[in-house]
RNA sequence: GGCGACGUAGCCAAGUGGUUAAGGCAGGGGUUUGCAAAACCCUGAUCGCGGGUUCGAAUCCCGCCGUCGCCUCCA
Protein backbone atom coordinates (compact mmCIF):
# COMPACT_ATOMS: atom_id res chain seq x y z
CA UNK A 1 0.00 0.00 0.00
CA UNK A 2 0.94 3.32 -0.91
CA UNK A 3 1.69 5.90 2.46
CA UNK A 4 -0.29 8.43 0.76
CA UNK A 5 -3.73 8.26 -0.47
CA UNK A 6 -5.76 10.12 -2.78
CA UNK A 7 -5.70 13.57 -3.14
CA UNK A 8 -8.21 15.74 -1.16
CA UNK A 9 -8.79 18.89 -0.33
CA UNK A 10 -8.61 20.24 3.51
CA UNK A 11 -10.35 22.65 4.84
CA UNK A 12 -8.12 23.69 7.39
CA UNK A 13 -5.17 24.04 5.17
CA UNK A 14 -7.51 25.68 2.27
CA UNK A 15 -5.38 23.14 -0.05
CA UNK A 16 -5.76 20.33 -1.95
CA UNK A 17 -3.25 17.07 0.18
CA UNK A 18 -2.81 13.34 0.10
CA UNK A 19 -5.00 11.75 2.42
CA UNK A 20 -2.14 10.09 5.12
CA UNK A 21 -1.75 6.22 4.26
CA UNK A 22 -3.20 3.52 7.00
CA UNK A 23 -6.80 2.91 8.62
CA UNK A 24 -9.28 5.78 8.24
CA UNK A 25 -11.38 7.31 10.84
CA UNK A 26 -14.39 9.31 9.21
CA UNK A 27 -16.96 11.28 11.09
CA UNK A 28 -19.39 12.59 9.33
CA UNK A 29 -21.77 14.91 11.42
CA UNK A 30 -25.05 13.65 11.02
CA UNK A 31 -28.57 15.10 10.98
CA UNK A 32 -31.01 16.96 13.36
CA UNK A 33 -33.78 14.76 13.50
CA UNK A 34 -36.81 17.66 13.16
CA UNK A 35 -38.03 17.17 9.96
CA UNK A 36 -37.90 15.33 6.69
CA UNK A 37 -34.67 15.07 4.51
CA UNK A 38 -34.14 17.11 1.35
CA UNK A 39 -31.89 16.60 -1.42
CA UNK A 40 -29.05 19.18 0.18
CA UNK A 41 -28.82 16.32 3.08
CA UNK A 42 -29.00 13.53 0.67
CA UNK A 43 -25.76 15.31 -1.24
CA UNK A 44 -23.61 15.38 1.79
CA UNK A 45 -24.20 12.05 2.97
CA UNK A 46 -23.94 10.57 -0.81
CA UNK A 47 -20.89 12.30 -0.87
CA UNK A 48 -19.52 10.67 2.11
CA UNK A 49 -20.56 7.13 1.18
CA UNK A 50 -18.78 7.29 -1.49
CA UNK A 51 -15.71 8.81 0.15
CA UNK A 52 -16.31 5.29 2.07
CA UNK A 53 -16.41 3.30 -1.01
CA UNK A 54 -13.78 4.55 -2.49
CA UNK A 55 -11.38 4.35 0.52
CA UNK A 56 -12.34 0.89 0.50
CA UNK A 57 -11.71 -0.22 -2.86
CA UNK A 58 -8.36 1.41 -2.68
CA UNK A 59 -7.81 -1.04 0.25
CA UNK A 60 -8.25 1.13 3.11
CA UNK A 61 -9.92 0.08 6.40
CA UNK A 62 -12.34 3.02 6.84
CA UNK A 63 -14.14 3.10 9.73
CA UNK A 64 -17.39 5.35 9.31
CA UNK A 65 -19.10 7.00 12.30
CA UNK A 66 -22.15 9.42 11.35
CA UNK A 67 -24.30 10.50 14.68
CA UNK A 68 -27.29 12.41 15.10
CA UNK A 69 -27.75 14.78 17.64
CA UNK A 70 -31.14 14.01 19.00
CA UNK A 71 -31.15 16.44 21.80
CA UNK A 72 -31.16 20.12 20.07
CA UNK A 73 -33.01 23.46 20.41
CA UNK A 74 -34.46 22.52 16.93
CA UNK A 75 -35.86 19.31 18.48
CA UNK A 76 -37.28 20.49 21.06
CA UNK A 77 -39.04 23.58 19.23
CA UNK A 78 -40.43 21.36 16.86
CA UNK A 79 -41.93 18.92 19.50
CA UNK A 80 -43.41 21.85 21.45
CA UNK A 81 -44.60 23.67 18.53
CA UNK A 82 -46.68 20.23 17.24
CA UNK A 83 -47.46 19.07 20.85
CA UNK A 84 -45.63 16.23 20.24
CA UNK A 85 -42.84 14.17 22.17
CA UNK A 86 -39.25 15.71 21.66
CA UNK A 87 -38.06 12.05 21.55
CA UNK A 88 -41.30 10.19 19.92
CA UNK A 89 -40.44 12.60 16.91
CA UNK A 90 -36.49 12.58 17.03
CA UNK A 91 -36.99 9.04 16.52
CA UNK A 92 -39.26 8.74 13.87
CA UNK A 93 -37.56 11.81 11.99
CA UNK A 94 -33.98 9.81 12.00
CA UNK A 95 -35.96 6.77 10.72
CA UNK A 96 -37.46 8.20 8.22
CA UNK A 97 -33.66 9.76 7.42
CA UNK A 98 -31.75 6.30 7.32
CA UNK A 99 -34.76 4.63 5.30
CA UNK A 100 -34.42 7.34 2.80
CA UNK A 101 -30.47 6.93 2.85
CA UNK A 102 -30.42 3.27 2.84
CA UNK A 103 -33.30 3.53 -0.85
CA UNK A 104 -30.31 5.89 -2.24
CA UNK A 105 -27.74 3.12 -2.39
CA UNK A 106 -25.92 5.14 1.12
CA UNK A 107 -24.10 1.75 2.99
CA UNK A 108 -25.10 1.94 6.95
CA UNK A 109 -22.33 3.76 9.37
CA UNK A 110 -20.20 1.68 11.46
CA UNK A 111 -21.05 3.30 14.23
CA UNK A 112 -24.44 5.95 14.31
CA UNK A 113 -24.05 7.38 18.16
CA UNK A 114 -26.69 9.48 19.69
CA UNK A 115 -25.88 11.99 21.56
CA UNK A 116 -28.63 11.24 24.53
CA UNK A 117 -26.50 7.73 25.07
CA UNK A 118 -23.30 10.06 25.53
CA UNK A 119 -23.64 11.75 28.66
CA UNK A 120 -21.19 10.37 30.59
CA UNK A 121 -18.42 11.14 27.86
CA UNK A 122 -19.63 14.55 27.01
CA UNK A 123 -19.54 15.52 30.88
CA UNK A 124 -16.24 14.37 31.44
CA UNK A 125 -15.08 17.15 28.70
CA UNK A 126 -17.20 19.81 30.43
CA UNK A 127 -15.31 18.80 33.45
CA UNK A 128 -11.54 19.17 31.96
CA UNK A 129 -12.21 22.32 30.07
CA UNK A 130 -13.05 24.06 33.15
CA UNK A 131 -10.11 22.14 35.19
CA UNK A 132 -7.72 23.90 32.35
CA UNK A 133 -9.64 26.80 32.92
CA UNK A 134 -11.15 26.67 29.20
CA UNK A 135 -14.61 26.62 30.32
CA UNK A 136 -16.53 28.40 32.84
CA UNK A 137 -19.61 27.86 35.58
CA UNK A 138 -22.37 30.28 35.67
CA UNK A 139 -25.78 28.92 36.99
CA UNK A 140 -25.89 25.64 36.59
CA UNK A 141 -24.33 26.52 33.09
CA UNK A 142 -21.35 25.79 31.62
CA UNK A 143 -19.39 28.35 28.38
CA UNK A 144 -16.41 27.47 26.78
CA UNK A 145 -14.34 30.91 27.37
CA UNK A 146 -12.89 31.67 23.49
CA UNK A 147 -10.91 34.08 24.67
CA UNK A 148 -8.72 31.58 26.18
CA UNK A 149 -8.32 29.64 23.13
CA UNK A 150 -6.13 32.24 20.55
CA UNK A 151 -6.29 29.89 17.64
CA UNK A 152 -10.54 29.82 17.87
CA UNK A 153 -11.91 29.75 14.73
CA UNK A 154 -9.16 28.94 12.35
CA UNK A 155 -11.07 26.78 10.54
CA UNK A 156 -13.39 29.35 9.30
CA UNK A 157 -10.34 32.11 9.64
CA UNK A 158 -12.75 35.20 9.49
CA UNK A 159 -12.63 38.66 12.11
CA UNK A 160 -14.16 38.04 15.54
CA UNK A 161 -17.20 40.20 13.82
CA UNK A 162 -17.54 37.84 11.69
CA UNK A 163 -17.65 34.87 13.48
CA UNK A 164 -19.53 36.47 15.83
CA UNK A 165 -22.74 37.35 13.05
CA UNK A 166 -22.49 34.11 11.60
CA UNK A 167 -22.37 31.97 14.90
CA UNK A 168 -25.81 34.38 15.90
CA UNK A 169 -27.93 33.09 12.44
CA UNK A 170 -27.01 29.75 13.59
CA UNK A 171 -28.25 29.18 17.35
CA UNK A 172 -25.73 31.84 19.18
CA UNK A 173 -27.64 33.59 21.98
CA UNK A 174 -25.35 36.96 21.78
CA UNK A 175 -27.43 38.01 24.62
CA UNK A 176 -27.04 35.42 27.54
CA UNK A 177 -26.32 37.24 30.84
CA UNK A 178 -24.47 34.23 31.72
CA UNK A 179 -21.68 34.62 29.11
CA UNK A 180 -18.56 36.48 29.32
CA UNK A 181 -18.15 37.10 25.66
CA UNK A 182 -21.30 36.88 23.43
CA UNK A 183 -19.31 33.96 21.19
CA UNK A 184 -18.90 31.60 24.30
CA UNK A 185 -20.70 28.73 23.23
CA UNK A 186 -22.65 26.36 25.89
CA UNK A 187 -21.32 23.27 26.87
CA UNK A 188 -23.83 22.43 28.94
CA UNK A 189 -27.19 24.11 29.67
CA UNK A 190 -28.69 24.14 33.04
CA UNK A 191 -32.76 23.19 32.68
CA UNK A 192 -35.61 25.02 31.77
CA UNK A 193 -39.17 24.56 31.83
CA UNK A 194 -40.36 21.54 30.86
CA UNK A 195 -37.11 20.49 28.69
CA UNK A 196 -35.52 17.12 29.30
CA UNK A 197 -32.62 17.09 31.39
CA UNK A 198 -29.44 14.79 32.72
CA UNK A 199 -28.01 14.59 35.74
CA UNK A 200 -24.80 16.62 36.06
CA UNK A 201 -21.75 17.96 38.56
CA UNK A 202 -23.69 21.36 37.36
CA UNK A 203 -27.26 20.20 38.10
CA UNK A 204 -29.43 18.66 36.10
CA UNK A 205 -29.39 20.04 32.49
CA UNK A 206 -28.28 19.00 28.39
CA UNK A 207 -25.46 19.27 26.38
CA UNK A 208 -25.51 22.16 24.73
CA UNK A 209 -24.66 21.82 20.54
CA UNK A 210 -21.24 20.95 19.04
CA UNK A 211 -20.00 18.87 22.52
CA UNK A 212 -21.69 15.57 21.33
CA UNK A 213 -19.42 15.64 18.30
CA UNK A 214 -16.67 15.97 20.21
CA UNK A 215 -17.43 13.25 22.87
CA UNK A 216 -18.66 10.88 20.29
CA UNK A 217 -15.69 11.21 17.45
CA UNK A 218 -13.08 10.76 20.21
CA UNK A 219 -14.86 7.95 21.92
CA UNK A 220 -15.12 5.86 18.57
CA UNK A 221 -11.85 6.73 16.56
CA UNK A 222 -9.82 8.26 18.91
CA UNK A 223 -8.36 11.58 19.94
CA UNK A 224 -6.86 12.45 16.29
CA UNK A 225 -9.38 10.76 13.06
CA UNK A 226 -8.36 10.79 9.90
CA UNK A 227 -11.19 12.78 8.54
CA UNK A 228 -13.79 14.80 9.86
CA UNK A 229 -16.43 15.40 7.31
CA UNK A 230 -20.40 17.26 7.04
CA UNK A 231 -21.83 20.03 4.80
CA UNK A 232 -20.08 23.22 4.32
CA UNK A 233 -22.56 25.54 7.01
CA UNK A 234 -21.18 23.17 9.92
CA UNK A 235 -17.56 24.77 9.51
CA UNK A 236 -18.55 27.82 11.77
CA UNK A 237 -19.68 27.63 14.45
CA UNK A 238 -19.84 24.12 15.18
CA UNK A 239 -16.83 22.67 14.00
CA UNK A 240 -14.66 25.11 14.73
CA UNK A 241 -16.31 24.98 18.25
CA UNK A 242 -15.67 21.43 17.65
CA UNK A 243 -12.04 21.78 17.53
CA UNK A 244 -12.00 23.98 20.41
CA UNK A 245 -13.50 21.79 22.92
CA UNK A 246 -11.53 18.57 21.86
CA UNK A 247 -8.14 20.25 21.59
CA UNK A 248 -8.13 22.25 24.93
CA UNK A 249 -9.36 18.46 26.38
CA UNK A 250 -6.43 16.36 24.72
CA UNK A 251 -3.80 18.40 23.75
CA UNK A 252 -3.37 17.04 20.32
CA UNK A 253 -4.83 17.69 16.59
CA UNK A 254 -8.39 17.01 16.92
CA UNK A 255 -8.48 15.91 12.84
CA UNK A 256 -5.90 15.64 9.95
CA UNK A 257 -8.30 16.14 7.39
CA UNK A 258 -11.40 18.58 7.33
CA UNK A 259 -13.92 18.21 4.35
CA UNK A 260 -16.71 19.79 3.55
CA UNK A 261 -19.89 19.26 0.65
CA UNK A 262 -21.30 22.10 -0.23
CA UNK A 263 -24.65 23.68 0.11
CA UNK A 264 -27.36 23.06 -2.84
CA UNK A 265 -29.69 25.80 -3.18
CA UNK A 266 -32.97 25.70 -4.05
CA UNK A 267 -33.84 29.31 -6.12
CA UNK A 268 -32.07 32.02 -4.28
CA UNK A 269 -31.97 30.21 -0.98
CA UNK A 270 -30.19 27.76 0.52
CA UNK A 271 -32.17 24.81 0.62
CA UNK A 272 -33.16 24.67 4.74
CA UNK A 273 -35.96 23.48 6.97
CA UNK A 274 -36.54 26.43 8.07
CA UNK A 275 -37.12 28.03 4.57
CA UNK A 276 -39.81 25.31 3.46
CA UNK A 277 -37.96 25.67 0.14
CA UNK A 278 -36.82 21.84 -0.06
CA UNK A 279 -36.80 19.10 -2.67
CA UNK A 280 -37.48 15.71 -1.18
CA UNK A 281 -35.51 12.64 -1.48
CA UNK A 282 -38.23 10.39 -1.25
CA UNK A 283 -40.42 12.30 -4.57
CA UNK A 284 -37.44 12.49 -6.62
CA UNK A 285 -36.89 8.72 -6.23
CA UNK A 286 -40.26 7.84 -6.62
CA UNK A 287 -40.39 10.06 -9.86
CA UNK A 288 -37.03 8.39 -11.42
CA UNK A 289 -35.06 5.52 -9.82
CA UNK A 290 -32.31 5.22 -6.53
CA UNK A 291 -29.86 5.06 -9.75
CA UNK A 292 -30.87 8.29 -11.66
CA UNK A 293 -31.06 10.17 -8.19
CA UNK A 294 -27.25 9.45 -7.34
CA UNK A 295 -26.18 10.10 -10.48
CA UNK A 296 -27.97 13.43 -10.24
CA UNK A 297 -25.94 14.12 -7.26
CA UNK A 298 -22.58 12.78 -8.21
CA UNK A 299 -22.58 14.74 -11.20
CA UNK A 300 -21.85 17.93 -9.17
CA UNK A 301 -18.56 18.15 -7.73
CA UNK A 302 -18.89 18.31 -3.89
CA UNK A 303 -17.15 21.33 -3.27
CA UNK A 304 -19.40 23.30 -6.18
CA UNK A 305 -22.38 24.33 -4.33
CA UNK A 306 -25.55 24.11 -7.09
CA UNK A 307 -28.92 24.83 -7.92
CA UNK A 308 -32.02 22.38 -7.65
CA UNK A 309 -35.12 23.86 -8.70
CA UNK A 310 -38.20 23.59 -7.63
CA UNK A 311 -40.08 21.03 -10.07
CA UNK A 312 -36.85 20.64 -11.99
CA UNK A 313 -37.15 16.92 -11.56
CA UNK A 314 -33.96 14.71 -12.29
CA UNK A 315 -32.43 15.54 -15.18
CA UNK A 316 -30.31 11.94 -15.41
CA UNK A 317 -33.28 9.93 -15.71
CA UNK A 318 -32.05 9.14 -19.26
CA UNK A 319 -28.05 8.60 -18.59
CA UNK A 320 -29.28 5.96 -15.49
CA UNK A 321 -31.48 4.35 -17.62
CA UNK A 322 -28.81 4.17 -20.71
CA UNK A 323 -26.21 3.14 -18.37
CA UNK A 324 -28.94 0.24 -16.96
CA UNK A 325 -29.48 -1.06 -20.38
CA UNK A 326 -25.86 -1.65 -21.34
CA UNK A 327 -24.94 -2.99 -17.92
CA UNK A 328 -27.21 -4.28 -16.27
CA UNK A 329 -26.87 -7.85 -17.80
CA UNK A 330 -22.73 -7.48 -17.56
CA UNK A 331 -20.94 -10.16 -15.24
CA UNK A 332 -18.03 -9.63 -12.88
CA UNK A 333 -14.94 -8.83 -14.16
CA UNK A 334 -11.70 -10.28 -13.92
CA UNK A 335 -9.18 -8.72 -11.40
CA UNK A 336 -7.75 -8.24 -14.77
CA UNK A 337 -9.96 -6.55 -16.55
CA UNK A 338 -10.55 -4.72 -13.85
CA UNK A 339 -7.44 -3.50 -13.44
CA UNK A 340 -6.97 -3.16 -17.12
CA UNK A 341 -10.10 -0.41 -17.46
CA UNK A 342 -10.17 1.75 -14.19
CA UNK A 343 -7.62 3.56 -14.78
CA UNK A 344 -9.36 6.82 -15.46
CA UNK A 345 -12.00 6.51 -13.11
CA UNK A 346 -9.48 5.92 -10.26
CA UNK A 347 -8.03 8.96 -11.82
CA UNK A 348 -10.39 11.33 -11.34
CA UNK A 349 -11.82 9.58 -7.92
CA UNK A 350 -7.98 10.74 -6.89
CA UNK A 351 -8.08 14.32 -7.94
CA UNK A 352 -10.51 15.21 -5.25
CA UNK A 353 -13.16 12.92 -5.64
CA UNK A 354 -13.89 14.13 -9.51
CA UNK A 355 -17.31 11.97 -9.51
CA UNK A 356 -18.41 14.45 -12.56
CA UNK A 357 -15.36 13.02 -14.35
CA UNK A 358 -15.76 9.86 -12.83
CA UNK A 359 -19.55 9.67 -14.43
CA UNK A 360 -18.20 10.59 -17.54
CA UNK A 361 -15.80 7.40 -17.85
CA UNK A 362 -17.94 4.98 -16.76
CA UNK A 363 -20.48 6.53 -19.41
CA UNK A 364 -17.67 6.20 -21.92
CA UNK A 365 -16.48 2.19 -20.62
CA UNK A 366 -20.11 1.24 -20.86
CA UNK A 367 -20.43 2.32 -24.40
CA UNK A 368 -17.32 -0.01 -25.41
CA UNK A 369 -17.32 -3.25 -28.06
CA UNK A 370 -15.41 -4.86 -24.95
CA UNK A 371 -17.70 -6.76 -22.95
CA UNK A 372 -14.79 -6.83 -20.63
CA UNK A 373 -14.81 -3.07 -20.58
CA UNK A 374 -18.34 -2.86 -19.62
CA UNK A 375 -17.94 -5.87 -16.72
CA UNK A 376 -15.03 -2.84 -14.87
CA UNK A 377 -17.52 0.04 -15.54
CA UNK A 378 -20.29 -2.00 -13.76
CA UNK A 379 -18.17 -3.01 -10.86
CA UNK A 380 -16.99 0.59 -10.57
CA UNK A 381 -20.09 2.04 -10.79
CA UNK A 382 -21.38 -0.46 -8.32
CA UNK A 383 -18.48 -1.18 -5.78
CA UNK A 384 -17.34 2.97 -5.62
CA UNK A 385 -20.27 5.07 -6.54
CA UNK A 386 -23.04 2.71 -5.04
CA UNK A 387 -25.20 2.75 -8.01
CA UNK A 388 -27.15 -0.58 -9.12
CA UNK A 389 -27.44 -0.44 -12.79
CA UNK A 390 -30.98 -2.10 -12.20
CA UNK A 391 -33.20 -2.51 -15.10
C1' G B 1 -10.97 37.32 5.32
C1' G B 2 -12.06 32.95 2.46
C1' C B 3 -13.27 30.48 -2.07
C1' G B 4 -13.26 30.50 -7.51
C1' A B 5 -11.83 32.57 -12.06
C1' C B 6 -8.69 35.73 -14.67
C1' G B 7 -4.37 39.09 -15.91
C1' U B 8 -1.39 38.12 -23.85
C1' A B 9 -0.30 45.21 -28.24
C1' G B 10 -4.56 51.30 -27.04
C1' C B 11 -9.16 47.83 -26.93
C1' C B 12 -11.24 42.68 -27.78
C1' A B 13 -8.97 38.08 -28.09
C1' A B 14 -6.71 32.74 -29.83
C1' G B 15 -3.08 29.97 -27.71
C1' U B 16 -3.12 24.31 -22.00
C1' G B 17 5.66 22.74 -23.00
C1' G B 18 8.65 23.01 -28.84
C1' U B 19 9.96 26.68 -35.38
C1' U B 20 9.97 34.17 -36.19
C1' A B 21 3.03 34.24 -30.04
C1' A B 22 -3.31 33.66 -34.53
C1' G B 23 -7.07 37.04 -35.66
C1' G B 24 -10.32 41.45 -35.21
C1' C B 25 -11.08 46.73 -34.06
C1' A B 26 -8.62 51.34 -33.31
C1' G B 27 -3.96 54.13 -34.58
C1' G B 28 0.18 55.36 -38.05
C1' G B 29 2.11 55.03 -43.23
C1' G B 30 0.96 53.93 -48.34
C1' U B 31 -1.80 52.47 -53.17
C1' U B 32 -6.16 53.83 -55.70
C1' U B 33 -9.13 58.67 -56.20
C1' G B 34 -10.66 65.47 -58.85
C1' C B 35 -11.32 65.50 -53.02
C1' A B 36 -13.38 62.29 -49.46
C1' A B 37 -15.32 57.53 -48.25
C1' A B 38 -14.76 52.42 -49.26
C1' A B 39 -11.32 48.73 -50.68
C1' C B 40 -6.38 46.89 -50.71
C1' C B 41 -1.05 46.86 -48.92
C1' C B 42 2.48 47.89 -44.95
C1' U B 43 3.09 48.75 -39.69
C1' G B 44 2.80 46.85 -33.44
C1' A B 45 3.93 42.34 -27.65
C1' U B 46 10.56 41.88 -22.80
C1' C B 47 2.72 37.19 -22.80
C1' G B 48 1.04 41.33 -14.63
C1' C B 49 5.86 40.89 -11.36
C1' G B 50 9.60 37.62 -9.09
C1' G B 51 11.43 32.84 -8.36
C1' G B 52 11.40 27.45 -9.67
C1' U B 53 10.91 22.76 -12.81
C1' U B 54 12.67 21.71 -18.02
C1' C B 55 17.14 20.89 -23.32
C1' G B 56 12.96 24.37 -23.97
C1' A B 57 7.53 28.02 -20.30
C1' A B 58 2.30 32.60 -22.34
C1' U B 59 1.52 27.38 -21.24
C1' C B 60 3.54 23.45 -15.32
C1' C B 61 4.82 24.69 -9.75
C1' C B 62 5.46 28.43 -5.59
C1' G B 63 5.09 33.50 -3.88
C1' C B 64 3.50 38.41 -4.66
C1' C B 65 0.50 42.44 -7.13
C1' G B 66 -4.04 43.66 -9.58
C1' U B 67 -9.17 42.86 -11.70
C1' C B 68 -13.84 40.36 -11.48
C1' G B 69 -17.45 36.99 -9.31
C1' C B 70 -19.35 34.35 -5.11
C1' C B 71 -19.48 33.80 0.31
C1' U B 72 -27.90 32.60 0.93
C1' C B 73 -30.55 30.92 8.93
C1' C B 74 -27.24 24.07 12.09
C1' A B 75 -26.48 18.87 5.74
Amino acid sequence: MTAFGPLLYNSVSHKVEPLPGGDVGLYVCGVTPYDTSHLGHAFTYVVFDVLVRYLRFLGRRVTYVQNVTDIDDDVLLRANKTGRDWKELGDEEYAGFRQQMSRLGNLDPDVAPRATDHMPEIQQIVERLIDKDVAYENKHSVYFDVKKDPKFGRLFNHSYDSMLQIANERGNFPADPLKRDPLDFVLWQGQKDGEPAWDSPWGPGRPGWHIECSAMAMKYLGETITIHGGGEDLVFPHHDAEIAQSENYTGVLFVHHWLHAAMVYCGEHKMSKSLGNMVFVRELIDDSSPDAVRLHLLSHHYREPWDQPLDAGVPTVELAAKLSRSLADAGDPSDAELERYRGAFLDAMANDLDTPAAIAEIERLSGSEEPAARRAAKALGQRVLGLTFAA
